[in-house]
DNA sequence: CTTACACGCTTTTTT
DNA sequence: AGCGTGTAAG
């Protein structure tokens, strides 16, 4: 019996709709400095957007008008300062004018700059299967070469690993040489001067022989590139004909540098930033970017946005007090319609875990109020000062996700899995070979660096080089002969080329793998967890050079117990570095440890330009909060760091008019409870 | 000569 | 918790 068939219309997506065209009613969504920074004409300008003032609104806006207009998406180059913000417009953007959005090219300085040198890299020696080297991985390589070059015998105190390659981050970032650098910030290594200068070299030369890119490079390289070579930069210029950039204020020398060098062309360039933000000269950035645009583009206009449309009034004035001692800066006042709200509150408390149990409470109370988990943020100068709190919120079963500090990538189980992925991609990397091989029972420095140097000398033209290494391998006799016979096996299975996802290649290695894990942790389950979620990460990628280059640009910053203690409730309270908090809103904000000598740090007390920008992070802090701020600092703490006793609030608070603030002291309740939780343990 | 392990010291912020 | 250093064991 023949049935009758009806069609059913599969409707296209709404957004794939042909969609309208200058639509948007600009003049009624923006206020009026806004839609005269969405609307500006060509050429450069300058958007000075204090905190809350709808700086991503403009970009958004200004990314949706030029499409109207008619631009193609593809030659809108954004760039901010995380791979999430950017994602985060894009779509914003979509949702005002359509998929037409995706198509605008976006992400991070480094991860822009990946992609360009992985496609047109190859004039200046890269070839696209490139390593990224992480922070960490760099350090080892300098660990490596200073202990080849004979530079670790101690008759003076050399600097470690993570200072010496902080020194050389700086140089890359501020365009300056060595020598400039460690006269002028680490003075008291200038006797070793000429040996980091031979250090520098050798690190340098390491990297280019063997396709190994540190973060700095992703960027010096594109530098090098746009200057060289005439063919690409042609073509990558040419094909950005409108450049936004968000957060200008904590960009460097050298991204400066880069954006001058893109727009040459054309000068269409928009940066956004607010000088009172910047928070990264650690890193090299620095806020004369922000003051000298104008005169890196001649002819800038400057456009300011100084309604804030996030923080009440009682909230702003403090903030405003607060940023009137720095020293230099764009003139520009805040204000606010919501005039409305409570003052904030700065909270005493007897020690760090008066803090903790303080901070607690309070959360439930304002949660009983009806104001949302995710509605609360609890912010802190470093990572580590929200250890106590931590114990203290899991204790009341409070779910919380701690952002910025310790990532998931850098954890040791998962840089070992990670490094056996990474020198199936570049068996030239000999920062991950000596990681792997050392895990290797009876392979210890020696024996690794003796096999890395064996297999360069099996290197053959007409072999592959993983053959000539699994050679090698299989080679070696002794005690470690068995280990390396079976690392050489699951290798060769795991290289397989073309028949293996990046995710089978991840479970291939963690059986080889587990057994080593096993062995050396006591705490081995949780780290087997994290090593199976980083298997569901590798499923969403098809070639293993993608996602081991976004696992070193992009890390995801919690670890699985964290994901899962979020997880049993989708609402959560968010734990936070001030770093890491940088563009967020929340309705009620926590700031602890807001205790001189935490907060601005010890370390920063001897130079000025530190302490200001300690300065402009407590105004970050303090500017997050939409309707509650309580600033809490604990007396009577002993820093082990600098013997000092701890005991009074931030200087930033000095000079504060007292009518400005709240001030509580706690007080432990009389009676029925007389032990506190620590007893209770 | 190497590897493995124990102990004390120091710890900012991140692409 | 991780690094560098000193020491015992292979």
């Amino acid at each position: 019996m023949d049935r009758e068939i009806k069609p059913y219309i599969l409707k296209r997506p709404a957004e794939e709709a042909t969609p309208p065209k200058l639509s948007l009613d600009y003049a009624k969504e923006l206020n009026p400095q806004q839609l005269a920074a969405v609307t500006a004409v060509d050429g450069p300008s300058l958007v000075i957007a204090g905190a809350g003032s709808g700086k991503t609104r403009t970009l958004v806006y200004r990314v949706a008008y030029l499409i109207d207009k008619g631009v193609d998406p593809a030659s809108i180059l954004l760039l901010t300062f995380t791979r999430k913000a950017a994602q985060e417009m894009q779509h914003r953007a979509g949702l005002l004018i359509g998929a037409r959005s995706e198509r605008v090219f976006g992400g991070t300085f480094h991860s822009v700059a990946n992609w360009l040198l992985r496609r047109y890299g190859r004039p200046i020696g890269l070839e696209p299967g490139f390593t990224i080297l992480d922070r960490s991985d760099s350090e080892d390589l300098i660990n490596l070469l200073r202990a080849q070059l004979g530079l670790n015998e101690k008759e003076k105190r050399f600097p470690r690993k993570g200072t010496i390659a902080e020194m050389f981050s700086k140089c890359a970032n501020t365009l300056q040489s060595i020598e400039e650098i460690v006269l002028g910030e680490f003075a008291h290594f200038s006797e070793h001067l000429e040996a980091l200068d031979k250090l520098k070299r050798a690190y340098e030369g390491a990297k280019r022989q063997r396709q190994l890119v540190d973060y700095d490079d992703l960027l010096v390289k594109l530098r090098v590139l746009l200057s060289q070579d005439e063919g690409a930069s042609r073509a990558i210029a040419g094909s950005f004909r409108y450049i936004l950039v968000d957060e200008y204020q904590d960009t460097n020398r050298l991204q400066a540098d880069l954006i001058r060098k893109l727009a040459a062309p054309h000068d269409n360039v928009m940066v956004v930033g607010d000088d009172s933000q910047s928070i990264y000269a650690f890193r090299g950035a620095t806020f004369r970017n922000i003051m000298e645009f104008p005169t890196l583009f001649p002819g800038a206009t400057i456009y300011k946005l100084e309604e804030n449309y996030r923080s009440t009034q009682p909230i702003l004035n403090l903030a405003n007090e607060v940023i009137q001692g720095a020293a230099e800066k764009y003139s520009k006042h805040l204000f606010t319609r919501k005039l409305d709200g409570p003052l904030p509150v700065l909270v005493q408390a007897a020690g760090e875990n008066a803090q903790s149990r303080f901070v607690a409470q309070k959360i439930l109370e304002l949660r009983e109020e009806g104001v949302p988990l995710d509605e609360i943020a609890v912010l802190f100068r470093s990572s580590f000062h929200s250890f106590d709190l931590e114990i203290e919120l899991s204790r009341r079963d409070l779910p919380f996700v701690k952002r910025g500090g310790f990532k998931f990538i850098e954890t040791a189980h998962v840089k070992d899995l990670t490094a056996h992925l990474r020198v199936l991609e570049n068996p030239l990397d000999a920062v991950s070979w000596s990681r792997v091989l050392m895990l290797v029972e009876g392979v210890g420095p020696k024996k690794a660096q003796d096999l890395i140097a064996a297999f360069a000398k099996a290197e053959r033209q007409d072999r592959p080089p993983g053959q000539c290494i699994n050679e090698v391998l299989r080679e070696v006799s002794g005690r470690s002969g068995r280990g390396l016979k079976e690392l050489a096996r699951v290798l060769e299975e795991a290289g397989r080329v073309g028949t293996m996802t990046p995710a089978e290649q991840v479970n291939e290695l963690y059986a080889y793998y587990l057994p080593i894990l096993k062995e050396q942790y006591d705490d081995y389950p949780k780290r087997m967890r994290d090593l199976e979620h980083l298997y569901t990460m590798a499923e969403r990628y098809e070639r293993l050079e993608e996602f081991l280059a976004d696992m070193a640009l992009e890390p995801p910053d919690a670890s699985v117990a964290n994901v899962e203690a979020g997880e049993r409730d989708d609402e959560r309270l968010i734990l936070s570095t001030i770093h890491s908090a940088k563009g967020l809103e929340w309705q009620c904000v926590f700031v602890l440890w807001v205790v001189d000598g935490r907060f601005p740090s010890a370390y920063s007390f001897a130079s000025e330009e530190e302490l200001e920008e300690e300065r402009r992070l407590f105004y970050v802090a303090v500017t997050r909060a939409k309707q509650h701020l309580y600033l809490t600092y604990p007396i009577n703490e002993y820093d082990k760091g600098t013997g000092m006793i701890l005991s009074k609030p931030t200087r930033f608070l000095d000079s504060v008019s007292p009518s400005l603030l709240e001030t509580w002291a706690l007080v432990e309740e009389r009676g029925g409870r007389e032990w506190g939780p620590r007893e209770w343990e």
